[in-house]
DNA sequence: TTAAAGATTCAGTGTTGCTTGAACATACTG
DNA sequence: CAGTATGTTCAAGCAACACTGAATCTTTAA
């Protein structure tokens, strides 16, 4: 039975998990979920078996599963001199990938009903208005939300004085 | 080896079949989203045994999946005078508890780093920075969402001109 | 080129959770 | 009351997927 490292404070292991939970039912597997919360709550980039570590998981996740954050736009690589390993971190705009992920799945339901073929309500003028009904509402509130995370990202996003 | 009825059109099967997987990435069980997109495309509402029969699935994940629907939200229970069965239909102001489950998704990551005890992130200005962006993106983004949802409700709400 | 570290892929194992038939509970009808 | 229709719960089978150790590939250093 592998320990996690002595070094990871109680609290901190115990967001860790609760974040991995959280991602498990957003679709992760919870060794995702806990690279993403390590990584969330690291004081720096972390390398591939350092997370192997302290997470007390193989290698073979870990490297499934980063490059699985990576395609979601989660967590990014970085390197650094002198150091042949690959660092991993949270995305440094984090919150616009985060939400940009959401938005995509949402945009997926919206054009699976654009696709409806027009014979699939024929003679049902009550599903043909409900499908319509539901497909301006998204259209409505994927607009609104589109342009609240520009603006955030005009607000917030320019200023990188670390 | 169960046939689907042959009432179903085939587009119409399709259709159901597609938004059943994309229900699945969203947490639901794949019965779960054909009943969703059964009701979704139906012309009145249905009853168990008519939607055991039509998706060809037993009454027992028929009975367990519209329960968890109406738990969310999405579906809702209706009856028919001079009939006991009880009758299923898609929510009628569907696009608000959907998104409303969404948001409640957001509110419930939102609230884990709220929680985050204080001690997690001392002696690290960049984890404490980077919680605080988070969080406060998060906030802007909820708000903003929740008045647009709410917006849509005035606009669209009331008008039960069917 | 070889040696070695680092990372990825693969095949096998174990766990999780969906789905179902059957048993059970409830409520209506005559 | 008995009989029947309707809906729910349960135990078990099964499929899907996460996770891992080992093998393989890639890159760097000497």
């Amino acid at each position: 039975m592998p320990r996690r490292d002595a070094t990871l404070q109680a609290s901190t292991a115990d967001l860790i998990e609760r974040i991995a939970l959280f991602f498990e039912t957003e679709g992760f597997s919870r060794i995702g979920g806990r690279i993403f919360g390590r990584l969330l709550l690291a004081d720096t980039a972390m390398s591939l078996d350092g997370l192997a570590a302290d997470l007390a998981a193989s290698k073979a996740s870990i490297s499934t599963e980063t490059r699985s954050l990576e395609r979601r736009g989660l967590i990014e690589r970085v390197g650094k001199p002198g150091d042949r390993r690959v660092y991993y971190q949270v995305a440094s705009e984090l919150p616009i990938p985060t939400m940009s992920v959401r938005l995509e799945r949402w945009r997926r339901f919206s054009r699976l009903l654009e696709e409806a073929p027009a014979d699939i309500a024929r003679g049902s003028t009550v599903v043909r208005r409900r499908l319509d009904d539901t497909l301006a509402a998204h259209r409505y509130l994927l607009a609104e939300f589109s342009d609240a995370l520009e603006r955030w990202h005009r607000r917030r996003g320019s200023p990188r004085q670390a």
